[in-house]
DNA sequence: GCTGTCTAATACCGATTATCGATTCAACAA
DNA sequence: TTGTTGAATCGATAATCGGTATTAGACAGC
């Protein structure tokens, strides 16, 4: 049976006569009686009584047409999905996020880009950093938003932010109404940061950037969001270095404070395998190079 | 698109190995480099990404894999339904008839069908028997089983019943313990029958045997079903001459007592057009007749 | 009853297309 | 460099598809 069958059957089952059916397919009819002699071969049925005076479908005739019918549209459908996978306009694209780019611009870039790819299904899964470099290698998501320095060779990056780290301070802190401050201020304060599992890059950075500043921070929570470690800092627990970005979570009772040192900057690296040829992945990619101030 | 292009593309996306893949397909490497070409361009989208030293699926490959094998089963599910169908084992048969038959055999041949031919649907409405004409007549129904006399030319008939017509009493009558009883014995009472726009057959048959026998039968009630006939006799209103096979419906409250004169039969015919031709509804037949038995 | 017309099936032929064998080209390994 | 492996390309052959002409069967009209 090949498609060509259906499609003369289709034909033969709408207009009854060998003749007109042969004229609208643009055959002559002595192919067309051929034609439908194999497809009942293959079928092992008569799918049309058929004399000098009339063509009549059979049961199994009547049961076939909408089983040919429903056959070529889906083999349209199917080359319609698989051509628009291969455009990057349709399958899905798993994507992996570390918390803070939810303030840092990624609602903004997945909305932009959705807009423009509405068939495509993006998969977010909310990850650390050295989380998403696992799974990167492992093909588990197609690209990551990540803080890290040290970006293995086999992966391909853009830089999509670079933010200053500022103080998030209590609300009621003597130094939160300050214009800004200098780190050594936060000396004998209770540090809050995120743990050295899920962040080794930042938590390494953040105590060379205090010692330089004569500070040695009394590190007394380890926490394993951002979020955390703002709403433990409202609560009055501690202090805290975070993204600038992070001001943008409104979380009441926390209050951030620019740092006179602006040296250290908290950097977002967007990263994929290079050798993942995936039309959804190259789409994205570029997305984000689109929404990229040219500062960066 | 044909078949053959997705058959050689399934098999070049399990082997990964033009060679391999075409020694499979019982064929030589270049054709089947060739039938994915002509696939790709089809769909218009590269499936494989291929070079000397490898072939992998690109996305679009690997969505059009289960499409590719959806196709392929379905093309032979379709096939196989449509010779199902034209073999009489798949499909669907509505048949008509006339409640008494629910006391005449119809479960009996309904249930012996039924598991000879598990996949075909049958479709059961209770009509009356002029109702049942005019269906076959319009093709809404394939066969019925009918109590006329006058069958029309076009559709072919055999007799799957033939029972005596009995007297239906309320238990509390005074004729009801006799063994059996002449139909004059009934002068007077109040009959009940069916009407004549549902079965006029019978009503003029009924009438007849009467005016043989010397009773002008009183007609009280005119109803539009057996079992509302037997249901008034039950309840002392009259009485009746019903199809014996009505014994079995078991209404408390009415007797059955045979008639003297047994010449008047009550006939369930088989009916269907001759012109129709489904194999279902030749199936159909050929088990009415075998469970015919050999009397008829 | 014969003839003319209409329709599907068959016979046969030509052209397109698929397949094959041989070869080429590219990538990698020794 | 050479040898090996695997896919693409080339040219020739074979299968298949479709075209024309014809046949066979069923009606309708004379």
């Amino acid at each position: 049976m090949e498609f060509r069958h259906l499609r003369y059957f289709l034909v033969l089952a709408e207009e009854l006569h060998f003749g007109r059916a042969a004229r609208r397919l643009a055959i002559s009819q002595p192919p067309l009686s051929l034609n439908l002699q194999q497809l009942e071969a293959s079928v092992g049925a008569r799918l049309l009584t058929r004399n000098s005076k009339s063509v009549q479908l059979t049961a199994a005739g009547l049961a076939f047409v909408p089983a040919a019918r429903a056959l070529l549209a889906q083999a349209a459908q199917a080359a319609s999905l698989a051509k628009d996978v291969g455009e990057g306009m349709a399958g899905s694209l798993t994507i992996g996020f570390s918390g803070t780019m939810l303030f840092s611009g990624l609602p903004a870039i997945l909305t932009r880009f959705q807009a423009g790819h509405p068939r495509l299904r993006l998969l977010l899964k909310e990850l650390s950093s050295s989380e998403q470099l696992i799974e990167l290698a492992q093909d588990r998501i197609d690209l990551g938003f990540v803080h890290t320095t040290r970006v293995p060779t086999e992966l391909s990056q853009i830089r999509v932010a670079s933010q200053p780290l500022v103080a998030c301070l209590p609300a009621g802190h003597p130094l939160a109404a300050q214009p800004d401050l200098d780190l050594a201020q936060l000396k004998g304060e209770p540090f809050a940061v995120v743990s050295k599992a899920v962040s080794p890059d930042y938590h390494e950075r953040i105590l060379a950037l205090c010692a330089e500043s004569g500070l040695d921070p009394e590190i007394r929570f380890e926490l394993r969001h951002w979020l955390s470690v703002v709403s433990l800092v409202a609560q009055g627990m501690g202090v805290a270095l975070v993204p600038a970005g992070l001001a943008q979570s409104a979380l009441a009772g926390a209050v951030f404070v620019p740092l006179q040192d602006q040296r250290m900057r908290y950097e977002t690296q967007c990263l994929w395998k290079t050798s993942r040829d995936s039309p959804a992945l190259s789409a994205f990619v570029h997305a984000v190079q689109a929404t990229l101030p040219a500062a960066l």
